[in-house]
This record gives structure tokens, C-alpha cells and sequence, in this order.
DNA sequence: TGTACATCAGTGAACGCGCGTTCACTGATGTAC
DNA sequence: TGTACATCAGTGAACGCGCGTTCACTGATGTAC
């Protein structure tokens, strides 16, 4: 019978849920064993039986958000045809999924965990967002430059499987991804609360410029 | 006299050392009354004598650090002449800062501490590296633009005290910032680590563009 | 210069708390014949 | 269908630890006359 391997994975998502609740209100450090035990109704030693101890199980916080957050972009690009209509969907997925999970945008980019050392498939998981958000950049008809950093570009490129991108794309992709994790990170952080600027509307005007800058609307 | 005062300042001063060595080798979990004590030499309850709590240690650090920062700033400022220059020279005084100290460059701009709340002489201390950075903007020749987002931007400014600036300098002075710290946070929170890219190189082309886009150079 | 008093830095014990993790155990749920 | 055994979820006590903070105290450093 896999009735028991059936709850049992049902019991590792409600704890993970539980988990994701707690980061949302306490951070990182307000994730506790014993915490989401007790919300559970079990004790938390229990929760040895599902996971090998607390680093692991924010191992695969991190990892599902990666995947989550790449289905997010993944389904944006997918909607879209033209180069420019595919950076404003990716960019608004993006920003959609940040915004609705705050806590969870910034366990992924925001300050890392000290003492946390990320094992190789939470790479693979992020670099499956990353690979996303690359699709959705437009051609590149420029001549190829050389210099150092192109060179990195190109061997980051091979080693990760952005095959048919030039160094200059991913030099693109990597823009937009700083330039809009720049404003997201500070919305995310709260940054702006005391401002009176709607954060959505220097997000939108920076989509714009890059639009504008790379494939503007014909 | 005054020598018992004297020596009250360099014991703040060294217990606010010590705090941000613990913040760079364990992150904000990692400060500790008591730590920083017997760091010290003397023991935790000591410090009750020149710190109210450990939130009010927690403030004076993040003060310190905006003050620190709009100074670098202003020093960078103050020695260029050119638009371009001064671009230039703020964002790499930015960036150094940053990668001099990450952890302190984090625990202004990162994930906010849950049940945080800064006084209000901790905003005024952001407000001045806001504004040391909108000096670095150029002039404004374009026609004036109506939009919710300026409107507030108008609003922004008036409050803040930016003065003479126009609303499409402030929005330009926004972008830089989020630009800037779009590469720069994700540098500090070590994201390119493993793909064999410096930063370095991607934050000077990203100010490069910066300044190709607002203020080519003559 | 000397004495009486006030101020203040620092001590050490104690408080209650929650953390991650281990361990020997009970009892239920499954499998094999 | 019934019995014997293995697997596994969950318990509850216990471990050592470090945290922020309070409190009554000692002893040194300052001030006032």
C-alpha cells in the first residue's frame, strides 16, 4: 500500500506550508521545528521522520520557490508573441509573484542565511528561473563585441546551457533581471512605504525603458 | 570633568564595533548583548549602562551606517565636475562601500528585521543619502510630464526637501538608485558567486548605460 | 589638602524562554504466509 | 480469513545551549565644602 507514502507527503507540504507562514511572519529565524510542530498538532521531534533536520527542510523552501517562481515566468513568456509583449508579461509575472509572497522573494534574493550553504539542485533550480527569464529576450542582430566580461558571459553560457544565446543576449537578460530585481528588492524591503510613490508605477516606467531601449514597439 | 564621559563614548563606540563584526560573521541573528560583552571583557548587563536594549543598539547601527554611506557619497560628490563624472564617481563610492562592508550594505538595504520599526532620526539619516545621491542627477531640459507618478514624485520631493529638482530628476535619481542597487545587492548577497561573472564588470556597464542614456559625454 | 557624599560602571546571580536534536518507547498500519 | 512479524509515525522526557533583561550589590571616580 503507498497510502502511508500518500500522507506522508501530504504531512511534508503542510509542514513546509506552515514553514513558509512562519518566514512571513517572523523571517528565517522565526522558522522552528518545534513551531510549526505544534501548529501541526504533532510534537516537533516528529518532524524527524520527514525531514533530516531544519537546514534541510530550508533547503526545499528555497528550491520550491525556484521552480515555483520559473512556472510563474514559464507561463508569462508562454502567453506572449512579440519580443516586447514577452518582457512586459515576464516582468509582470515576476513582479506578481514577489509582490504576493514578500517573505518568499526575499529567501530567495534577499540577505542570505549566514552559516547556509546551498547544495547543487537549489543551483539547478535556480538557474531553471534564470534560463526563463533569458527566453524572453529578444534577437541580436548588433555585431559581437570581445572583451573580459563578454568572455565570462560566454563561458556562463556554455556551462549553463544558454546555447544559442550571444554573450551580448545574456548581457541583456542579466540587465533586465538586475533592473528589475533593483526596484522589486527595494519594494519587497519596504523601502518606499514612507514615500508616498506607489512602487508599481516606477516598476511599470522601468519596463518601459527597457522596452524602449532593446525592442521598441514597432 | 569630562574624562568619565570621554572614556563613555569609546566604550559605545567599541561595543557598536564589535556589533557590526558579529553582523558580518553571523548576519543580525548573530548580534548579541551578551557576545559583544565578553568581546569587551566585561559582562552583558554592563552594556545596559550605555544602550537602552539591543533595539536601540540595533538603530544606532543603521543610523551610522547612512550617515557613513551619504558621507562616501558626498566626498565622491564633491570631487567631479562634469554630469558624467559625477555619475561616475558616486556610483563607484557606492559600490566600494558596499563591498567594503556587504553585511552593513545589507542590513540598510536587505531584508527588513521582523518586528522592526525605525525611529524616525533613522528615516532622516536615509533621506540624506537619498538626497547626496539626487545631487549627482544632471540638468532637465525636457517638457515637464503630468501622471499619477509624477504627481507623487512632485509630492516626494516637497516633503524631502529635494527643492529645485523636477520631478523627472527625482524619477531619474529613483532609477539610478534601483539600477545601482540592482547589481549591487545581488553581488552582496553573494548571487553571482558561482557563475564565474564579476559584478564589477556588469555594474560598470550598467553605469555606463546609465550615463549613455542621461548625459552623454560631450 | 582633606573629608563627606553623590554618581556611576561593572558584577554575578537569577528570571523565563525557546531553540535544535537524541533517544527509548508505544501503538498503529502495513506485509507475508 | 487469520496469525506473526516488520515497518513506521508519533510521544514525551531530556540534553545543552544561548538569548534579553532585572536586580541588588560593590567599588571606583567624580564633586562640594
Amino acid at each position: 500500500m503507498d497510502r502511508r507514502q500518500q500522507y506522508r507527503e501530504q504531512t511534508r507540504q503542510e509542514a513546509k506550508r506552515i514553514a513558509l507562514e512562519q518566514l512571513a511572519e517572523d523571517g528565517i529565524a522565526g522558522i522552528s521545528v518545534n513551531a510549526i510542530g505544534k501548529r501541526m498538532g504533532i510534537t516537533g521531534p516528529a518532524l524527524y521522520r520527514y525531514f533530516a533536520n531544519r537546514d534541510a527542510l530550508l533547503t526545499e523552501l528555497i528550491s520550491d520557490g525556484y521552480h515555483d517562481l520559473a512556472d510563474a515566468l514559464d507561463a508569462a513568456v508562454g502567453t506572449a508573441k512579440s519580443p516586447a509583449a514577452r518582457l512586459r508579461a515576464v516582468a509582470h509575472a515576476m513582479r506578481a509573484w514577489a509582490v504576493a509572497a514578500p517573505h518568499r522573494y526575499l529567501l530567495l534574493f534577499g540577505t542570505p542565511v549566514p552559516g547556509y550553504k546551498a547544495p547543487e539542485y537549489t543551483l539547478a533550480a535556480a538557474n531553471r528561473a534564470m534560463t526563463t527569464l533569458l527566453a524572453a529576450v529578444g534577437e541580436d542582430t548588433a555585431q559581437p563585441r570581445r572583451s573580459t566580461f563578454y568572455k565570462q558571459l560566454a563561458a556562463w553560457g556554455e556551462r549553463m546551457g544558454h546555447g544559442s544565446l550571444t554573450p551580448r543576449q545574456q548581457h541583456w537578460g542579466l540587465t533586465v533581471w538586475t533592473r528589475l530585481h533593483g526596484v522589486l528588492s527595494l519594494e519587497v524591503a519596504n523601502q518606499f512605504a514612507l514615500s508616498g510613490i506607489d512602487p508599481e508605477l516606477l516598476y511599470k516606467a522601468e519596463v518601459e525603458a527597457l522596452i524602449a531601449w532593446w525592442a521598441p514597439e514597432s
